[in-house]
DNA sequence: TATGAATGAGTTTTCATTCAT
DNA sequence: CATGAATGAAAACTCATTCAT
């Protein structure tokens, strides 16, 4: 009887291990056999599991945008009203509350960079990024109706939302001494809340 | 008898030629033998006017924010009112306007990812982003008192303002398929107003 | 499964040919790829294998050092009076007798010359000869007793011997044209069997 | 008027620089630009006043030799008897009294090195030890006759006293943590007299 | 599946020497 | 004579990938 495979574990033991790596090394300076020790694996193995160093890079990003999901489903399982979706959504992705992961933000940041010039990151990335765009709309949307609101402009709202996450990764990653502690989530709500009181509020009139 | 020092002029040139590469080629992939190319120099001569390529992108880093500093001034010359100030100050960092250079954007995308991992990187880039920060927490301050409002929260709502801008930055870099067209400004200046006109005005109050 | 490991055989491979090109060619000039030629490996083998060429040159000295008491044990094993070992030591270090090795003595010399200026170098060469410095201490107090002579200047003899024994590996490499043929061994036991002769015999005193 | 040519002094700073910078780190390392530092001048003309870095050092052995035997000059004009002149000899060799200069025996010691494998710098480096066993062995034959005694092995005794200081300059350099101080001069001499009374005094035979 | 040695191309860096000014 | 920029060949070191075991 043939031994069972455990290609799958293995595959995942070797993207977390990029993962940790990455966070604090980069991709350049995640080498095979840094990975390969993070891991606890012997180097040849790395290419038996994976065909090259950017295919794991690439099953990083979509482990990532996994992860970051999940933490949102995690979050939203117990929200009723549509602010209180919202308002996990936005905490899953700056990670507030359980299950935290500084080094994936990290990482995220990087892949981020990496994807300005691999084509096939750059992919994935758009790809992970128009899917929580789309989310991140819709749950505006459902909002918009529960305070029997409109908006033309959800999708700039949306954008504009994506773009200040993005970029509190980056500046939580790159210079945390710089920006004010716990601002994130907070200015992000504040940022919904106000943008869409002072929209004409279409809802009363006759 | 002495020969004229050309150094200034050819270090200028050596980080143009940097930030020319590292915009579609990241940081690693941009080799000494590729922005001498860049620059149409010997690659010995990039050493004998700098001690690394870590230098180099120092040096860049400075520049890219004295680049970005000088395009608020020039915009921020023609206007009067603190609305026009702040309205030039994102126009500048979101380079809009003449003199926008989007490979400069790409650039400091990469930057910011290499100050992730590279303390001295990490240094100059936080120090650049603290003088934003600053810049625009008086902005701001300025422009609340002219509306007579007063908040305790311009301090996040400047942090909450430059982690969008980098944002923007990043996704206009990685992403740009999946953003709406020129939504940034416009993004921008909404989330600044709703912002500050949903804040208890206090002007009138006895 | 697993593969054998022969990286301690490999080791010494490449540290016996940095001996050899070492000796001829001095550090410097010993380059990575002439060590891999000398060895017959691939230069990047090398590296796998050390992590530096420094490294390699710290493994030298210390085998160098090792060969060298071996050469000494081995020649004491027939020695029964401490002159007899004396001698013996001697002739080990000046590499008189059976395995006396001409490119380990120049090595030994270019070794010294590191050793002027490489930190570590320094400390491992120090560490060799105090050892030796000691050895020969405890051999000439031996001597001593024999002859039922003292002296408060076996520290100071030892040194000399130590000193004499290095300044004749030098010119043994650096100016053989210049020196009398065979002086070494000979002039190391005169200046050993006079000095203690003219010692005030204390040993038929009251 | 046609300026006075300085060649000459340029010539005798830059060899002054080579022994400076060559002192502390190596030969080697000794660059044309670390040289041209340490003397104020240009890099470019070293080249002008040298045709190549070995001249540099061709002309510093030449230098050092010439400085050494300047000291004993001097030392020696203060001597009368043979065995003043010998200590006198010994003295300004191991850098006894006003005048030691630590860094010219660093920098002999490095010379040493180099001429293990530079054949031009051997020759010169030859040439000065012929010269200075010529001397040494003059000034032993000279105490002898002072003391009425014969021997043979003037020559051996002499080879044996320049090994020792050769050897003497080496550990001073590179194990000075080893060695006990200043025993150099007084083993020096007691090798000398020790050696001479021990041979058998055949003036008195009938 | 697993191991770890081996390869070789590529990268940064150094530096003697040259040369225009 | 003097300056200092420029060159290009070499050096150490890195690392993804391959492969024998």
């Amino acid at each position: 009887m043939s031994r069972k495979s455990n290609t799958e574990q293995r595959r995942e033991e070797i993207v977390a291990a990029l993962l940790a790596v990455m966070a604090e090394q980069g991709y350049e300076k995640a080498t095979i056999q840094a990975i390969a020790q993070q891991a606890g694996l012997a180097p040849g193995l790395i290419h038996y599991h994976f065909k090259s160093k950017g295919e794991i890079l690439i099953e990083l990003v979509k482990s990532l945008a996994t992860l970051s999901h999940a933490r949102y489903l995690d979050l939203a399982a117990a929200a009723s009203t549509p602010r209180q979706k919202l308002q996990a959504y936005i905490d899953a992705r700056l990670a507030k509350g359980p299950g935290a992961k500084p080094e994936a933000v990290a990482a995220w940041v990087v892949v981020g960079a990496e994807a300005v010039r691999q084509t096939e990151v750059r992919q994935v990335y758009e790809e992970a990024l128009a899917f929580e765009l789309a989310l991140l709309h819709t749950l505006l949307g459902d909002y918009l109706n529960e305070r029997s609101k409109r908006s033309g402009n959800v999708r700039k709202l949306a954008a504009g939302l994506l773009a200040f996450m993005e970029g509190a990764f980056q500046l939580a990653s790159a210079a945390q001494n710089v920006m004010p502690k716990a601002y994130a989530a907070t200015v992000a709500m504040q940022f919904i809340d106000r943008y869409i009181d002072a929209e004409p509020d279409l809802a009363g009139k006759p």
